[in-house]
DNA sequence: TGTACATCAGTGAACGCGCGTTCACTGATGTAC
DNA sequence: TGTACATCAGTGAACGCGCGTTCACTGATGTAC
């Protein structure tokens, strides 16, 4: 007796088997026979499920991308204080990478691709969201007023580059047990007064 | 009488065409045909000047990142004190980005695709002297001793992402104007006692 | 100064391969009666 | 309970296009004598 054929799992084990190739040769790199093979189906299958790679590739940065916009949001409607959505933010990117690194890297190795298709002040926009969580701080004077666009930038930079390291092997651990450090410099760096 | 074609400067014009191309639309984004077409060449005259597309891709890479190590390696040589050092590291980037930004984007983009084939031992490695950079601030008591490759990913994320910031029009000024804030960010960021 | 020949950067057309996509088909599952 | 039919996820083979690369050629420039 055979084993029948997996049962509804198949779009989600495509899902995965791309987003593992395109994490580790990106997007063009990562042929759709090689998803297939990766996934133990013909190629025409892939097709049954998403209308093109293109599609394909697009809804696995929505969805990573996003969840990580709607994490942000989240933690800055939970708490008011500058301090406490600082520390928040910087362990749920740090547990992000943790939980699903390739999803994380297929983000940063992909975002300059899909990064100019999506609009600017989509609500769904992680970088914006972190940006208000910033305009907000100063406002309230938690931290000094300074360029905001240059501030999101350096805290950003902050965050990302350690997990850019990650991928790369450069960084013995994992951004997690870096997070608290992260976040004290982020503050030290924007200089807030606490 | 018909204007002799320009007499040896076609590999430079090669170079800037597809650094352009390259740094825009992606490597795999830019194909020969276009590089061939925006200088006014055949596709086959390309071949006269580079062996390969990965070999001219490469090429550019290796000339963009090879003199950011140098640049590096050379501040770090002409003086010892680790807040000079940053000043002047910072002020470089920001100005090797204000002088070339194609070619600060096309490192910026397509380092992914490019830095797996760098040893990371490479001689002429950005990321590597900039880690010596911290190393020897450590050493010398002018920052607090802490994980030496988190400090330089944190340093480096805080020149980096500004710059990303700006291809993507993100921030209004270019980044050589934040420089010294910029420099600031770090120097707090790591705790120095200055 | 003139002639013969090598070199070199370019042309223009073609080649071939990889890859995204399509399509007629098959068998299993769900639904109507 | 059984039969007829629609649906759906998969197969396997083929198609066609884009793109990197090749190649025989041409004309201009440099060199030897």
């Amino acid at each position: 007796m055979t084993l029948a054929p997996a049962p509804r799992d198949t779009r989600a084990r495509i899902e995965a088997a791309a987003l593992k190739l395109f994490a580790h040769r990106g997007v063009d790199g990562a042929a759709m026979r090689d998803i297939a093979a990766e996934v133990g189906v013909t190629e025409g299958a892939l097709y049954r499920h998403f209308p093109s790679k293109e599609a394909l590739a697009r809804a696995l940065f929505r969805s990573r991308y996003g969840a990580l916009a709607e994490g942000v949001e989240a933690i800055r409607a939970g708490r008011t204080d500058f301090s406490g959505r600082l520390d928040e933010i910087v362990a749920f990117f740090a547990q992000s990478f943790d939980a699903d690194p390739d999803g994380f890297a297929y983000v940063l190795v992909s975002q300059h691709e899909h990064l100019r298709e999506l609009a600017a002040d989509a609500p769904d926009n992680a970088v914006e969201a972190i940006g208000r969580v910033f305009a907000e701080a100063m406002a309230a004077g938690e931290i000094p007023r300074a360029d905001l666009a240059l501030t999101t930038a350096m805290a950003l930079g902050l965050m990302v580059q350690p997990a850019i390291f990650r991928i790369y092997g450069r960084l013995a651990a994992p951004p997690s047990a870096h997070a608290p450090v992260i976040a004290g410099a982020i503050r030290r760096a924007v200089g807030a007064t606490a």
